[in-house]
RNA sequence: GCGAAAGUAGCUCAAUUGGUAGAGCUCCAGCCUUCCAAGCUGGAGGUUGCGGGUUCGAGACCCGUCUUUCGCUCCA
């Protein structure tokens, strides 16, 4: 329509600006890279989403409890679950190719090089010499005895850089052995960097003194830490689930694409604890259940597919995401996995705990298997908020921004006019609006004409606006128009709290499910 | 992180080879009109992202830096 797909995305962050939906961080210091704030509007349609689906997982479902744990956990949470080992490697670039290696890698993949040629030094002599003797010729061939120690050199060197954290000198072998890229044959190499997925910090108030901790990198774990605590004192019985939203952090290489890769995140998960052998019974299950949850959004269900994962993580067995189409393509909204019995197992085995669950049914004690559901707010919201956004063409000519966003889920539900701001009608309206108030985020509005102050909510996604007119202090009727379609229609004053309630509660997407 | 491009009022953009930073919209205070953004009057808002340099003089040229976008790379 209006806006060329490059654009469309752009003017969608720039409304999420103009609307107080999403702010940069820290923006009056320059901004801080890859972290966002939400406004006045965009808080509210965040917390709206959040409770939508707490009640959808929660409330919705007998055997599911929602927990709120710490950002800050036991270091040694983070050895368990893999973690601290899995993104301490030193990367390097190619400046000519931009390629980026594992900087360990290239060293060993030199040595490997090496090795090769000792190898076929060997076959040579093999077809050369009748009676050949491997050993004998590997300990006094010269030029492989060179090789060898070149290896043992660069062995011992790139050992001693490793333990010592000395990445320049890390560097220094690369340039040393010299090393080129396979892709431009050059040796221009950046520095190497070590990468580190997790933020750190320290607990205990004296500096220096204070033992390492880490702020989460995913919610789930004090998830899996507390799940005996919960299962005991909940007197749950298998199969249940444990939810909980929050905020985690990741310290991503690159973080791109405005709210949908952030450093700092909020998510909502929640993981299902089953019987082994019965996971993919219900790994299905909540494929189906997720899947239907993001159709009650209205939001178009082409815009959602699954991507099956081939290539699973160590800990899964089976694994998909649900995909939306954002404007910038098809990215994962959220992940459905299949998590074996690896977290607990993992968990037991540094904590020295059972975290068994003794099975009345089958009179036998076993690790529980866990079905995760995690999703991304900060996604959905950017998912909602970019298949809500409309610039559309009037049939008069004139364009509007509207959010269709679903109404239980608009920041403002109901806005609340006087027609004209005199004659007593500014007094009516806000009596109006402070009967709403009790039960919903209600505005008022009495600047500029009423066609500018109905665009005004369109922009942010009102689904009702009440106009209050000379008539209605008569008869105490007023005007109620509908976002989407722009209709009117006259209701009475004494009808209008059950007729938001009908309209902008949960009640009716939950009914969905 | 690398490369490229960009950064001027809340938003969209101007500003001659380097010569006093402007406009429209928005916003605020009023007036008028009164059911779909368009009338009138007045007002606020900028160390041109930030820091250096060249120059008599820098929004413009040079260097650095920050942020954003795109591509690559990475992604439990």
């Amino acid at each position: 329509m209006s806006a060329k797909p490059e654009d469309f995305f752009k003017n969608i962050i720039s409304h999420c600006k103009e609307y107080g939906f999403i702010f940069q961080s820290s923006e009056i210091y320059d901004g801080l890279s890859a972290v966002y704030d939400y406004g006045q509007n965009g808080a509210e349609l965040k917390k709206n989403i959040r409770e939508y689906w707490w009640k959808a997982m929660v409330q919705m479902n007998e055997n599911i409890v929602g927990i709120d744990s710490s950002i800050f956990m036991h270091p040694t949470v983070w050895k368990a679950s893999g973690h601290v080992d899995a993104f301490n490697d030193p990367l390097i670039d190619n400046k000519d190719s931009k390629k980026r290696y594992r900087a360990d890698v290239l060293i060993e993949d030199h040595i490997a090089k090496i090795e090769d040629k000792i190898t076929k030094e060997v076959e040579k002599a093999k077809k050369r010499f009748e009676n050949f003797d491997e050993a004998m010729f590997r300990s006094t061939n010269a030029r492989i005895i060179e090789y060898q120690t070149k290896i043992n050199d660069i062995n011992t060197r790139f050992k001693a850089a490793l333990n010592d954290n000395n990445l320049a000198d890390v560097k220094q072998i690369i340039v040393d052995c010299e090393i080129v890229c396979s892709i431009s044959g050059t040796r221009n190499w950046t520095d190497v960097r070590q990468f580190n997925l997790m933020f750190s910090t320290s607990i205990g108030s004296v500096d220096g003194e204070g033992s390492t901790i880490y702020l989460r990198p995913e919610t789930a774990q004090g998830i899996f830490v507390n799940y005996l605590n919960v299962q005991k004192t909940g007197r749950m019985k298998i199969p249940f689930g444990i939810a909980q939203t929050g905020k985690a952090f990741r310290n991503e290489i690159v973080a791109r694409q405005f709210i949908f890769r952030m450093r700092e995140f909020e998510q909502m998960e929640m993981q299902f604890f089953v019987k082994p052998g019965t996971e993919m019974h219900w790994y299905e299950h909540w494929k189906t259940a997720r899947l239907k949850w993001h159709h009650s959004f209205g939001l178009g269900e082409t815009n959602y597919k699954f991507h099956d994962h081939i290539k699973l993580a160590h800990y899964a067995n089976a694994a998909a995401d649900i995909e939306f189409q954002f404007p910038f393509g098809y990215k994962e909204l959220e992940g459905i996995h299949s998590r074996t019995d690896f977290d607990l197992k993992q968990h037991e085995q540094f904590s020295g705990k059972k975290l068994q669950y003794f099975d009345t049914e089958s009179n036998s004690s076993y690790v529980p298997y866990v079905v995760e559901t995690s999703v991304g707010l900060d996604r959905l919201f950017l998912a909602t908020l970019s298949a809500a956004y409309k610039e559309e063409t009037l049939e008069n000519g004139e364009t509007r921004v509207v959010l269709n966003l679903p109404p239980a889920l608009s920041p403002i539900k109901v806005a609340v006019f006087p027609l004209v701001k005199k004659d007593g009608l500014p007094e009516f309206a806000e009596k109006i609006m402070e009967s709403l108030k009790y039960d919903h985020i209600v505005t008022y509005d009495e600047k500029d004409t009423v066609g500018k102050r109905y665009r005004r909510q369109d922009a942010i996604g009102t689904p009702y606006c009440i106009t209050v007119d000379h008539q209605s202090l008569e008869d105490n009727m007023v005007t109620v128009r509908e976002r989407d379609s722009m209709k009117q229609e006259r209701i009475a004053i004494s009808a209008i709290p059950q007729y938001m309630n009908e309209r902008v509660g949960l009640t009716s997407l939950l009914k969905k499910l």
